[in-house]
DNA sequence: GTTGCGATGTTAACATCCTAACATTTTCTG
DNA sequence: CAGAAAATGTTAGGATGTTAACATCGCAAC
């Protein structure tokens, strides 16, 4: 590739970074070059740019670099997900302060916030934060740390300082794997004192995961099911289980 | 507009809150409808979705929420900037610790770090996170903090605590202001000891500032011309101010 | 029921984009 | 400087996206 194209790209990267698209003829202005230039330079490097219909946008792998894992997620238990965090939803009140766990499972609850509902979120992922910090009510705050790209989250012993100086109306937990008796399990260990400190300072404790996830386990165990008052989920839930969640103290919020 | 129109529209945006694109055919059979209802649904909530092609993606509000500003400022230095951070990427080494400020003009520098390269870097804002968390063979450490939206970034005393923790090769600072009697300045009092803090953690500092930035003032002074060791300017910098540059021992990169 | 209205689907004309082939310019090399 | 190769520009035709107008459906009020 020619040090000018090269060149280009760097300009093009540049400027997407920054946020938002770019038409095709625009960005050949930009360049000093044809449009048919620009479209040679984008097919060179293929998959470095999104190029639809006209316009040029960022990289497919938004959402914090996780992007893989999270189309292949997505076309997976993406409804499943969205009713779950429906149900999720219905404990939102305005002026509140949640705790919104990482995942993928609950962007969606994320994007459900009104945007002027005056509620504070505390989060610690990429995803979250880039839902929540674009709508102008809601108060965010965000736990730092070093980045881990698996789940697009941070850690760090002074986030679970913060964490712990935070009051948390309802602390809204995902979950890799529900198993009644093992307990509620993650894939990253580094999440576990996040969740776990997150739920001792939180009044209400909602479980939020789709149906699929009962029964699996995952490295990192954080809670037992008794911990949360509430569980967020779609309605594929057998209802032998869901009654000894009932009995368990756990309730169930309809989807 | 109808309750299943919302509704429709609320589905679109959880799933594209998760972050890509969706086909237009792909969101139609998604929603079991045809295209143009689709359509329809975008057009009716003008500017809640952005449509470019055949394709739909999230809110022109990308970046953390400051789109607009975002958007003013672009038309206005972009060029200049980007001149600015070419200069500062030269500074750049692989496998070093960098901290990298807030603002508009050092995306352009986030986008420069090759994605191979080892490099740490240390930032508090959306805008520069979302750029960094994307590239694989780069780690992030992230300040949190309350958000701010008018920088897109995040401050709390627990993160200045993490700062002080990490040793920093080189600290990459924009400003909004630089007056060379008065000092450096910006926009967010917030940034003061953030800026502070980073720049004495530092062994090298470097200014990233577009000359369009000499001899303007803003509310929070941070700094004087003589902590830094490097200027990283666009070319737009009058010669007779250079040379009082480097009489005080600041090093003008070239752009 | 049926009438009316809003929501949705369908079609066709139109505009735009995309691709490939070829023309031109630039750059590199001997 | 000549020649070749790469890069870039231009054009044209097919593919795709867009818009507007009209047809159909579903629901609610009378």
């Amino acid at each position: 590739m020619s040090m000018r194209r090269a060149e280009r790209l760097n300009r093009l990267q540049s400027t997407l970074d920054a946020g938002g698209y770019l038409r095709l003829k625009d960005a050949a202005h930009l360049l000093g070059v044809s449009e048919m230039t620009v479209r040679r330079d984008i097919a060179s490097c293929g998959g470095r740019f999104a190029y639809l219909g006209g316009y040029i946008a960022g990289g497919p792998e938004s959402a914090g670099g996780m992007g893989y894992i999270l189309d292949r997620e997505r076309d997976a238990h993406i409804e499943m997900k969205r009713a779950a965090c429906d149900a999720a939803a219905t404990l939102l009140k305005p002026g509140e302060t949640v705790f919104i766990d990482c995942g993928t499972t609950t962007t969606h609850l994320a994007s459900r916030i009104p945007a002027e509902s005056r509620i504070t979120v505390v989060c610690y992922a990429m995803n979250i934060a880039e839902i929540v910090c674009r709508k102008p009510g809601v108060r965010v705050v965000m736990l730092g740390g070093l980045y881990h790209a698996s789940s697009a989250s941070f850690s760090s012993p002074e986030s679970l300082e913060m964490l712990r100086g935070i009051g948390i109306n309802t602390a809204f937990i995902s979950a890799g794997g529900v198993h009644e008796s093992l307990g509620i399990s993650c894939s990253n260990f580094h999440e576990v004192e996040i969740k776990q400190t997150a739920i001792a300072n939180a009044v209400t404790k909602a479980l939020v995961v789709d149906s699929s996830k009962f029964g699996q386990v995952k490295p990192a165990f954080f809670a037992k099911l008794d911990s949360f008052d509430f569980l967020c989920c779609d309605d594929g839930l057998e209802s032998a289980r869901a009654e000894r969640l009932a009995a368990a103290g756990v309730h169930v919020v309809p989807a």
